[in-house]
DNA sequence: CGGGATCCCGGATGATACTG
DNA sequence: CAGTATCATCCGGGATCCCG
């Protein structure tokens, strides 16, 4: 994966493998963090990210859409409004992401 | 990567990036897993893994050392006898890779 | 056996310009 | 506002060859 997204489902069969796949890209973990807090429109994300270009935020959020991961709601108007949320999966993400800041602090204080 | 394996530094200080950027190399759990069940040898780990290059497989594993995650032990024999295991800190890792793994079985089951 | 040195490619991401 | 299209770039990782 070049940094980090992995999106090949290479007949690897492991789950934890899998869950890397889905979370791995390079801002994904970002995204689902802040969706965590709630629905958030696209420029919103956009700003709270800090420095993800459009291309690449569309293309994160389709793909955690396709993995089941994130909701899109599209209201149709114009100017265009898109509102981005967890789907009830995406929500198990939780503990997920939970032990992994847990180790993470753990990791940075130890330097 | 590609990207997937995020080698960046940068000042991104979130925990769980941290995690990712530890653990998130294209063979890094796997070796982690393998890990978790004792000492390997370089060879062992090579045919376990099944399909990784010599370069590669090295250079995770430094990257796993550097971050205090992988122990290695050199035998300075002829021929070479090398081996690697996990240091304290990267035992700490197993309830994360459980999380990890609990999360992919569950998406996995629904396709 | 356990790597290091090189060469190389593809995918991931950014920058920029444009649009409904 | 929320994207898409296109071009440019960067980097992880594979393939191959070589060595102590």
């Amino acid at each position: 994966m070049g940094a980090g997204a992995k999106s090949k489902q290479k007949g690897v069969a492991c789950p934890v493998e899998t869950t890397l796949r889905v979370i791995g890209g390079r801002w994904k973990v970002l995204i689902i963090h802040f969706l965590l807090t709630g629905t958030m429109r696209f420029g919103e994300l956009t700003r709270s990210l800090g420095g993800i270009s459009a291309r690449t935020l569309s293309k994160q959020l389709r793909e955690l859409e396709a993995d089941g991961v994130v909701a899109r709601k599209d209201f149709g108007e114009i100017p265009p409004k898109v509102e981005y949320s967890l789907t009830p999966l995406g929500k198990t993400l939780e503990p997920v992401l939970r032990s992994m800041e847990a180790w993470g602090v753990v990791v940075e204080r130890r330097r």
